[in-house]
RNA sequence: GGUGCGGUGGCGGAGAGGCUACGCACCGGCCUGCAAAGCCGAGUACACCGGUUCGAAUCCGGUCCGCACCUCCA
């Protein structure tokens, strides 16, 4: 079987062959920790834990390295602004982070690098870059020369003069050219610094993933991964610099050898910003719909495309998963998945196409209906659904929901009104019985009168 | 102005020269005291204008519209 992965590099669908078969290696470009997580970040992080899973039917050892960016302008400003220490600020949001991300069931990268515990090796490649020339100093900043490398544009397709007119940049005069950037910046007193060969400073935000990417998985990699966003100026200086390290005329898949770039989330057909105030968050959103039809939501359509975040796609993804789960609880503990491994069928065919979630959606529903005509008697499909689930990420129990938080009085009061109800149903006393099922309907309890019984749910999903 | 991605039924969303996915909603039927769930069934589609072809939603040319990036952004 062959993995078809759609290459941002070449703009083409590549056949996946990786640097080292038993050794494939994945770099993302992970959150900036000074806010709490949005869909946008959800997106990337299920899309690329998607990805991971995926390359794992294929590939015994899989290295997923994802960064964790603790040095920022941004983040500086935001413990400013509250008044606390930088520290506690990223501590805060980076375990924020990883705890939405986990309700997302979106698994903790094998690395995940901090920023900050990397300065020592941006300092030596920043240092390498000035000493060839790629950079230099101006200002009291290191400077990357844009001019210097190359193949500088290939990523985002981008020549330097077509770009400037109409555009909104604005020429730094320190600079030599408009789109040379920043590797080393100057701090001031009350702004977190390294000592440096030039002077008490702090990194640009590009460097950190070439140090890391470069220590913690070694170049070539085989896949770089991010929101499309990022392509430019980020993955190009990543590029950039990663390359000319080694030479100006360095190809860019020496760095890394395919690049895997996520669509934009919207929120209702906007870009999703501050000054809208239509940001979305993953850790807001939990309090309403479960991981798994967040999960669900944000794989629904292709990677590539753009995702509308709306009410209406979780309500309905709200819907397959209740869907999902009444048939599986009858398949319960059928079928052991643990140790089994089949990966030739449609739903893994459809995953193999450059991760083309819809089909492989189309193919589960198919295998719900075969299940359900054939019920549950075969023991083959079980299988396969059970796996398709785990490939997904969808773990539907976690799903189901309990009554927890619900008081005992409560409690006794509901079953004390559906025995009320039971009784009026038996005398034949419907107007009764269904104002009793209106009255608990407001207080969004939930009636299903089952052939063992009525059973009840409050504000059920 | 430059670059990239799109416009598919009421909605979401794959596909990609003939077999017209899939899901949600809606409608009809079965079931049910009524609901819910489930089951069975029906319908509606490929932005526009030309062209190529026996045949185009799918290829080619043009037009219109949308989104994103070019500044921090996943």
């Amino acid at each position: 079987m062959t993995f078809l992965i759609y290459d941002s590099l070449t703009k083409k669908k590549q056949q996946f062959v990786p640097v080292d078969k038993n050794n494939v290696r994945v770099y993302a470009c992970g959150p900036t920790v000074y806010n709490y997580a949005h869909v946008g970040n959800a997106r990337m992080s299920v899309v690329t834990d998607l990805l991971i899973r995926v390359l794992k039917t294929i590939y015994k050892n899989v290295k997923f390295v994802s960064n964790i960016t603790d040095v920022d302008d941004k983040i500086i400003e935001a413990a400013k602004k509250e008044k606390v220490k930088i520290e506690d600020i990223t501590s805060k949001f980076e375990k924020i982070y990883n705890q939405d991300m986990l309700e997302l069931n979106v698994r903790l990268p094998d690395i995940q690098p901090k920023a900050t515990e990397y300065i020592k090796e941006m300092i030596i490649m920043i240092e390498k870059l000035v000493q060839n020339q790629s950079a230099y100093i101006s200002n009291d900043n290191v400077i990357f020369n844009v001019k210097k490398y190359k193949h500088y544009g290939v990523l985002s397709r981008r020549t330097k003069d077509e770009q400037i007119a109409g555009s909104r940049i604005e020429v730094a005069d320190y600079k030599k050219n408009p789109e040379d950037f920043v590797l080393w910046k100057p701090s001031k007193e009350d702004e977190p610094g390294w000592e440096s060969p030039w002077g008490r400073g702090r990194p640009g935000w590009h460097i950190e993933c070439s140090a890391m990417s470069e220590k913690c998985l070694k170049t070539p990699f085989d896949i770089h991964c991010g929101g499309v966003d990022l392509t430019f100026p980020h993955h190009e200086n990543e590029i950039a610099q990663s390359c000319s390290l080694v030479a100006n005329d360095c190809e860019p898949s020496e760095f890394s050898k395919y690049w895997f770039h996520n669509g934009f989330v919207t929120s209702n057909g906007e870009k999703m910003s501050k000054s809208l105030g239509n940001i979305k968050l993953v850790n807001d959103m939990l309090k309403e719909y479960s991981g798994p039809v967040i999960r669900l939501s944000l794989l629904s359509s292709h990677y590539r495309q753009p995702l509308d975040w709306s009410k209406k796609i979780l309500d309905q993804s709200k819907k397959n998963i209740l869907r999902f789960s009444k048939v599986l609880k009858d398949i319960e503990n059928k079928v052991d998945t643990n140790n089994l491994n089949q990966n030739d069928n449609d739903f893994i065919r459809a995953l193999y196409d450059d991760l083309n979630t819809p089909k492989a959606l189309a193919v589960l529903n198919g295998w719900f209906d075969d299940l359900k005509k054939n019920s549950s008697s075969n023991e083959n499909l079980v299988f396969l659904i059970k796996q398709a689930l785990q490939i997904f990420g969808l773990d539907i129990k976690r799903n189901q929901s309990t009554n927890t938080n619900i008081t005992e009085e409560e409690k006794i009061m509901i079953e004390k009104m559906i025995q009320e109800r039971e009784i009026a149903r038996k005398n034949k006393d419907f107007r009764k019985a269904d104002e009793l099922r209106e009255k608990l309907k407001e207080m969004r309890i939930f009636l299903d009168d089952t052939s063992g019984g009525t059973i009840w749910k409050k504000n059920e999903s």
